[in-house]
DNA sequence: ATGGTTGCTTAGCAA
């Protein structure tokens, strides 16, 4: 199985490029953040005709997420139990492949000390709750997508320069070693344990030429399903070009 | 350098 989550930051505007990633790559399933758009507005049929059912979770302007799969997704719950702001649209998750797959949009938080920032890490300790609830040791799940914060400075070009940022700050890594700690593994880290790979370049500061990244785009998954995982890798040509999505695509390839 | 770019929506917000 190939899994991947992807920040696309508007799906209308990235639709062309979507496409053309999914041929591909090929996924069995791939999770979407930013959609950007309600459900109405959702592309869903050039994503049917090219091979992928979606289950939606829309918000106008802002936020969105979704699964999409070869499979039709099967149990799809929008929200979660917990969820601090039912408006904004920032979970889906789904059965798919025989795996419960969530699609993730952590709030980014603007500033440290904002009331953006008290809400992500509401957010974060909400989810870790949930997934507490959710996890369980004899079912495979999946926890994916932009969880807006980098793990550690192995995940950061210039620690130094980010370090009381929202994305870096102690008290959102606190909350996202939260959702490690309900028995959820890195699938990423480990396979590249190295660190220096990123999957989110500022489009404000021309990050991208200079490989100024972090790494804030996530795969986790519960333990006998990340034993399973052969490989881990950021599509870093994604972010090429023109048009690109300030976040690149993270894929996972999982044996049976 | 409180800068810079992008997308949605239409001048301002969020990232």
């Amino acid at each position: 199985m190939k899994l991947a989550t992807w920040n696309v930051n508007s799906v209308r505007a990235r639709l062309e490029r979507l496409l053309a990633w999914l041929d591909r790559h090929q996924p069995d399933v791939l999770c979407l953040q930013e959609l950007k758009c309600t459900d109405d507005a959702f592309p869903a049929e050039p994503l049917r005709e090219a091979g992928y059912h979606a289950a939606v979770h829309g918000q106008k302007t802002y936020n969105g997420v979704a699964i999409l799969a070869r499979r039709d997704p099967a149990d799809v719950r929008r929200g979660f139990p917990g969820d601090p702001d039912e408006a904004q649209a920032r979970l889906i998750s789904a059965e798919v492949a025989g795996v419960r797959v969530f699609s993730a949009y952590v709030p980014n938080g603007r500033e440290v000390g904002s009331p953006s920032w008290e809400y992500k890490l509401e957010w974060l300790a909400a989810l870790r709750a949930h997934l507490a609830d959710a996890c369980d040791a004899n079912r495979p799940l999946a926890m994916c997508g932009d969880l807006n914060v980098a793990v550690d400075d192995r995940d950061v070009a210039r620690p130094d320069a980010w370090a009381d940022s929202v994305l870096c700050h102690e008290a959102a890594r606190r909350a996202l070693a939260g959702l490690r700690e309900v028995g959820l593994i890195d699938i990423f880290r480990k396979h590249h344990p190295e660190g220096g790979i990123y999957s989110w370049w500022d489009y404000r500061q021309l990050g991208f030429p200079r490989n100024d990244g972090l790494r804030l785009d996530h795969l986790y998954a519960t333990p006998a399903l990340a034993d399973r995982s052969t490989a881990a890798d950021v599509d870093r040509d994604e972010r090429k070009g023109n048009k690109p999505s300030d976040h690149a695509p993270v894929v996972a390839v999982f044996g049976d």
